[in-house]
DNA sequence: TTAAGTTGTAACTATTTTGATTACATGTAT
DNA sequence: ATACATGTAATCAAAATAGTTACAACTTAA
C-alpha cells in the first residue's frame, strides 16, 4: 500500500502555482496540468488553503502561495493534504492476547520503533523545501 | 492511509515461535495471541517461510527460525511480508501534461526525494533486530 | 441586474487493499 | 485408518482512493 497521490499532486500544484504567479491559475487549469478532474484538484487546494499554504477564494479565479517557496517544506505540503496520520505510518494488530507475554508487550514494545521510522522519513520531507523543488524542474527543462 | 499490520503481526509471530521454542508454535496457538484467524496467521507465514526466515512443512505441526534473532532485522521482516514496493511508499499521480514545464518534469523531480525519504524510514528497520524486540518484550513482562 | 465564469462541496461510482472466514486438499504420524 | 497440521483458494465486508457529475455560493463585468 502507498501513500496517497494527493501529495505529489499537492507539491505539483504548489509548483505550478508560483511559476505560473503572472497569470491566474484556475483549477482547470492546474487539472490540465496535473491530468485529472478540476473537483479534485479543488478539493486538494481546500486542504492548502486550510493549512494556510495558498489563498483561494469562492468566485475568485486563481490562487497564490501565502509564503516564499524557500519557506514550504515537503513536509507542510505532506501534512495539509493528510496523507498520514500522526504515529500512523505503520498499523499494528490491536487486541493482542494479554495472557501472553508477546502478545501483551509486543505493541509497546513496536510502537517506538515504528514512530522512529516515520520521524526519519518526515526529517528527508522537512529538508527539502518546495524552493528546491521548483529550481529542480526549471533545471531539468533548461536541460532538455 | 497505513502500512499493513502483517508487519507487525509478522514480528510477533517470529518473536513468539522464539520465546516459546521448548513447544510447538502451532498457527493455531499463534491465532490465540494475535487474536485472529489461523488461516491470516499461515498466509503470513508462508511469506516468511518464501524469505528463508522459518522453516515450516506441510502436516508438521510448529516451526523454527532458520537463523538467530540477532541475525533478523525488521527490515527482513518488512521485505518478506511486503508491505511496501521497492521505491513505492509513496504513490505519484501519471500522465501529468508533458506540455507543461510542471508536468513535464515533477516526477522526476519528486522520485529521488521520495526515494530518500523511503531509505531513511527502512535504515531505521535494519537497524533494529529481532533480538532487540525480544529483550524489549521480556524486560516489560519483568517490570510488570 | 443579469449573465458568465469560478470556487466549494456533496453524492455517487469503480477499483483496490485489507483482514477475516470457510473450506478443503495435501501431508505427517500414531 | 484416524487425527491433526499446513497450504491455499474462494468469498466477503469494510475502508480508502481517485474520478465524475452536479449544483449552490460567490464575484465580476457587461
Amino acid at each position: 500500500m502507498s501513500i496517497s497521490s494527493r501529495f505529489s499532486v499537492g507539491i505539483h500544484i504548489l509548483a505550478l502555482i508560483n511559476i505560473n504567479k503572472e497569470s491566474t491559475t484556475t483549477s482547470e487549469f492546474l487539472a490540465s496540468s496535473v491530468n485529472t478532474n478540476p473537483a479534485v484538484i479543488r478539493k486538494i487546494m481546500g486542504m492548502l488553503k486550510k493549512a494556510g499554504l495558498i489563498e483561494v477564494r469562492p468566485g475568485i479565479a486563481g490562487s497564490k502561495l501565502t509564503k516564499e517557496l524557500a519557506e514550504i517544506t515537503l513536509f507542510d505540503v505532506y501534512k495539509a493534504v493528510n496523507v498520514v496520520q500522526e504515529n500512523d505510518l505503520f498499523s499494528i494488530h490491536d487486541n493482542p492476547n494479554p495472557l501472553c507475554i508477546v502478545g501483551k508487550n509486543v505493541q509497546n514494545t513496536i510502537e517506538p520503533i515504528f514512530t522512529a521510522a516515520q520521524v526519519a522519513m518526515e526529517k528527508v520531507l522537512i529538508s527539502v523545501t518546495l524552493e528546491d523543488v521548483v529550481k529542480d524542474i526549471e533545471a531539468k527543462e533548461n536541460i532538455s
